[in-house]
DNA sequence: CCGTGATTTCAATATATTTTGAAAATTCAA
DNA sequence: TTGAATTTTCAAAATATATTGAAATCACGG
């Protein structure tokens, strides 16, 4: 294969599965394209080679920034501006699931606790069988966030090595 | 709060929840309605507490059943097809990791193997660049595979327990 | 300050996804 | 078989989401 084909592969496919990831097609697609540029790109080099916007092009760059996966870079000497991709994958993935559990594992869990606090006599069937449920994905929640918070502060030779032989 | 707020709340909140996890709105709402559920439930009853027609309904069950989330169940002397959820929801979290990494992250290996082999001098800095990228996503992804392969076979106990243990 | 080039905003538009509902198919008791 | 109850299908409609592009804003060198 050669590397436009490439390229151009990795870039759509990145669109695709980011979108499984809370990541829009675009974003996703902005983040493939900078992770694979050796050196900075600016916004229009994207709306080039990824045929969108300058609007989206624009408004996504802001998001990348935001979850932290994008900096914008100022080159002496040059009006535009500059961005670059964080490459290191594992902090990538430790940005991303910071990002999404802030976004989505937090607020269940204070909708949980709110929750488990239903009126009424707990030998009714129907409490019963609600406040058991509102229980266990409250403790299961609870334990995924504790182990989220560490994989977030872990080293990526923490992942690829010693996890494994635990899980082995 | 009353129950019938707490269950309102808990079955969009569930639905909301699952557009970030590959399930639909819908889909999530049923599946959140099961899980509350003391007893097994017609299609009907789901389009009446939903609000949502019947082939929506229907549709959104047999996905449900697909992911092996629900099962359909035959009452004696009834005509109808009564549903019931998987309530132990560690085994929940278990049918959807194993669902998403069969959709999400095995065709993501496949990709990768074939840009890795991409066609060009290793020395030129485009291509370098692009291999790199591609090697790196590749490893980590490899090791998450094994990773959740290990969390599908394990028992809640293990990820409650030990593991926190370890990972403290 | 001013003018130019670059960036940002956002209403309008386009696209993608979900939902409906009625018709077709299926099931089962008589 | 027949036919009533139930389930399934799927084209059309509704809804939600993403994208455009032009106008407004910003920012820097002179």
């Amino acid at each position: 294969m050669k590397l436009t084909e490439a390229k151009q592969q990795f870039i759509s496919s990145w669109g695709a599965f980011g979108t499984h990831w809370g990541i829009n097609r675009t974003m996703a697609q902005i983040h493939a394209l900078l992770l694979i540029s050796p050196d900075p790109i600016t916004q229009d080099d994207m709306m080039d080679q990824l045929n969108i916007s300058r609007g989206n092009t624009n408004m996504n760059i802001r998001e990348l920034i935001n979850w932290g996966l994008v900096e914008r870079i100022l080159l002496s000497g040059e009006r535009k501006e500059y961005f670059i991709a964080e490459k290191d994958i594992w902090k990538v993935v430790k940005l991303i699931v910071k990002e999404r559990k802030k976004r989505e594992l937090e607020p269940l869990l204070l909708l949980l606790d709110k929750l488990e606090a239903v009126e009424g006599d707990k030998r009714d069937k129907e409490i019963k069988s609600f406040v058991e449920t509102i229980s266990s994905i409250k403790k299961l929640s609870k334990q995924a966030d504790k182990t989220l918070d560490t994989l977030i502060k872990a080293e990526e030779s923490w992942f690829i090595g010693s996890l494994m032989k635990i899980l082995k």
